[in-house]
RNA sequence: CGCGGGGUGGAGCAGUUAGGCAGCUCGUCGGGCUCAUAACCCGGAGGUCGUAGGUUCAAAUCCUACCCCCGCAACCA
């Protein structure tokens, strides 16, 4: 068995919301390079991990009314399903947000400050004094200056194509809080990439990426390569930098580290050597990214590696975009389909088998249009390759008791032919080449059952049973082994197939293995057609679910833009002056003549009763205020009012009308206790 | 002149490195078979290979110019 082993990764899924179509795209693709690895016995292990941190997983926090944690674990829980479901198997799938990535993260910031790699400077940026948080790019927006388009982006318009500043659009805001952000300076810390220039370039001529990818990137060092801001201001969610206050590693410098964090992790569960994996040259380590973060992955990581003693990746493969029908993903299109609302309504398998029919390892983007997925799936899978298997087997059950008999001599070519390209396709996955692998199958598949119909065991059965028996064993020995060469895509089918033809658990070894002279079961249902309209409803769905998120996105909008303006800086003792202490209402009632007041007596403790004419009674009845707490501005300057004296003002949110709502202080207050 | 990818029968793609009869799958039309999940087998129709020029005995393939589509563009995951 081959000694080789063999680190893979795939991008670390942002934990900022489902996982969808376009996502999968990368985990099938690796998955099937792993499992074929697997199969050829390497000792291959696929690490992956949520990436946790920066600022839009905390928003999304905020916005579910969660804290962080809870946000990124529910998060994953709901990963860990939909990788299930499409058969997608980690070795480990872990969290940036955990011990062993602080410390090695720490670790290698460490290493980038001893070796003079850490340069600190003072920076100017937009930030927003409402959320007292210095705003990315993608949460300002604004006006266009060149071409005057609203709600742009900070870094570029889409209408025009401009790339601006984010300060140099006009009637900018905070797409958090839709307020007027300011510029305010900030020390940050910037990782030296140009003093990894040379080293860099050498690696890349190394043959470790794609000849595109080395072409997109020369180009990068044409320009020079610039400084790397690697720290964040409060708030953020991440990792401390050690020695800092209030500055905390960017996500994206946390985020590739999570490949070795989870590695980590996964040693010290198995007791698995983890130096052997990062830093023995025995071992090689791949990562599978999307075109949009070469960047990071293949300037930035290489050099942190290359920064804190870590062994450098051997293979950076980078693969295109999905497109639906023929169009990029989009939420107004209805097309941004998730995971789970695909699995429910069509098998997964049969998305791994169409994705496998357009991954050429090349950096294109492909299309998944639903017509030819149908066509494909039902075609290839059901029609040719199951129905080779279930065509054969149910004769061999029904006529000739489920037993296999000796393939001739005059049908060893035919297997042979079969058995010839498995070479050839093992090397294709392995390429990466996996539409060719797939052509080659379903090439062999129409062989088979060319060989199925020459046969004609359906006729041969009644005159010659024993000759029929070795015609169908030389077919089920052409299904099984088309199935084998299938696994790596379709391992469910698989495992179902070998456990009628009891086969065990196959890999390429079992090539020369052979189902002669044995019982076995007929097929199960192994693949059940696709119908338009399982699709139709699947589409259906989505664009619902679409439409939601657009119509909550606007909603959100709308409610957030008429908040009522913030009111200027106070000092900490403004603030003091106002004395607000819990009160408990002995007594509510209406006011006779009064349009809006309710007279409240309000004990706050110590003897001391207030009465107070509150503007409550559009919102609340009398009774449902007796007897309950709530809190007063107790110092306030009494107001003679044409109903008598008001000696406090009772603390209330909301516009007015109906909508007023009482602040009420958590159980086990007291009245008189003082609000600070 | 920002960069990268692409344009081949109705659909999706291979073929371009190394010039040599334009190929595969699906669909479509006609036929066959009846074991099989309306499946499988045989045959046919359908293409100025994005456009224009050039090199060559010969160009989808090499050269030049142009047109169209898609994606990306570090401080955004």
């Amino acid at each position: 068995m081959n000694k080789k082993k063999i680190l893979v990764t795939s991008a670390l899924p942002y934990a900022n919301g489902p996982l969808h179509l376009g996502h999968l795209v990368e985990y099938i693709q690796t998955d099937i390079w792993v499992r074929n690895h697997k199969m050829n016995g390497v000792d291959c292990r696929y690490m992956c991990a949520d990436d946790t941190h920066g600022t839009p997983v905390m928003i999304g926090a905020r916005k579910a009314k969660m804290t962080n944690e809870e946000y990124i674990s529910k998060i994953h829980e709901e990963r860990i399903e939909d990788f299930g479901k499409f058969l997608v198997e980690f070795d480990n799938y872990y969290t940036t947000h955990s011990e062993e990535n602080r410390n090695i993260c720490e670790h290698i910031f460490n290493s980038m400050v001893q070796g003079g790699h850490i340069e600190e400077k003072e920076i100017s940026q937009m930030y927003c004094e409402k959320d007292k948080m210095f705003l990315p790019d993608r949460f300002i927006k604004g006006t266009c200056p060149k071409c005057g388009a609203e709600d742009q982006y900070g870094d570029s318009c889409e209408k025009c194509g401009a790339t601006y500043d984010p300060a140099e659009l006009s009637d900018s805001y905070c797409t958090v809080c839709h307020s007027k952000p300011i510029m305010k300076n900030s020390k940050h810390y910037f990782f030296k990439l140009g003093n990894f220039s040379k080293e860099l370039q050498e690696w890349l001529g190394g043959g470790h990426v794609q000849e595109e990818i080395h072409k997109k990137l020369n180009e990068w060092f044409k320009e020079g390569l610039k400084n790397w801001d690697i720290s964040r201001d409060e708030p953020y969610f991440g990792f401390k930098i050690p020695g800092t206050d209030d500055k905390y590693f960017y996500v994206w410098l946390d985020a590739p580290v999570g490949y070795i964090a989870s590695t980590k992790n996964w040693c010290d569960k198995n007791s698995s050597d983890f130096e052997s994996w990062w830093k023995s040259p025995d071992t090689e380590i791949c990562h599978f990214i999307g075109k949009d973060i070469i960047y990071f992955h293949c300037l930035f990581w290489p050099a942190m590696l290359m920064s804190s003693g870590f062994r450098t990746p051997d293979k950076v493969f980078v693969h295109g975009f999905l497109t639906i029908n023929g169009e990029k993903m989009s939420k107004s299109r209805g097309t941004f389909i998730k995971a789970s609302t695909f699995a429910k309504y069509i098998n997964p398998e049969f998305l791994r088998y169409y994705y496998a029919c357009k991954l050429s390892g090349g950096i294109i983007d492909i299309d998944l249009n639903f017509d030819d997925f149908v066509l494909k799936v039902n075609s290839d899978i059901v029609g040719k390759i199951a129905n080779l298997g279930v065509r054969t087997s149910s004769i061999l059950s029904r006529s000739l008791e489920g037993k296999t008999g000796k393939i001739l001599e005059e049908d060893l070519p035919f297997i042979d032919e079969i058995k010839n390209s498995a070479e050839t396709i093992k090397q294709l996955y392995e390429k990466l080449d996996y539409a060719r692998a797939m052509r080659e199958i379903c090439r062999l598949s129409d062989v088979a059952n060319k060989f199925v119909e020459d046969s004609e065991p359906w006729s041969l059965v009644k005159t010659d049973p024993e000759k029929t028996r070795s015609k169908l064993t030389a077919s089920l020995e052409a299904f099984r082994l088309l199935v084998l060469y299938l696994k790596p895509v379709m391992p469910k089918f698989a495992s179902k197939t070998e456990e009628s033809l009891k086969t065990g658990n196959m890999d390429w070894s079992h090539i020369n293995s052979t189902l002669e002279n044995r019982q076995i079961e007929k097929l199960p249902h192994l693949a059940t057609r696709t119908e338009k309209e399982s699709i139709d409803k699947m589409t259906e769905e989505t664009k619902k679910e679409n439409e939601v998120e657009v119509k909550e996105k606007t909603e959100e909008k709308v409610e957030i833009s008429e908040i009522e303006p913030l009111a200027p800086e106070c000092t900490i003792d403004d603030f003091a002056k106002i004395d607000l202490r819990v009160g408990y209402v002995k007594k509510a009632e209406h006011v006779e003549g009064a349009k809006k007041l309710l007279h409240l007596i309000v004990d706050i403790g110590g003897g001391i009763e207030k009465n107070i004419f509150a503007g409550i009674k559009s919102a609340y009845e009398p009774e449902k205020l007796e007897g309950t707490q709530v809190v007063i501005v107790a110092n306030l300057q009494p107001r003679k009012m044409k109903f008598g004296m008001s000696e406090g003002m009772v603390i209330a949110a909301g516009p007015g009308g109906s909508d007023i709502f009482v602040l009420r202080p958590d159980a086990g207050a007291k009245p008189g206790d003082r609000i600070h």
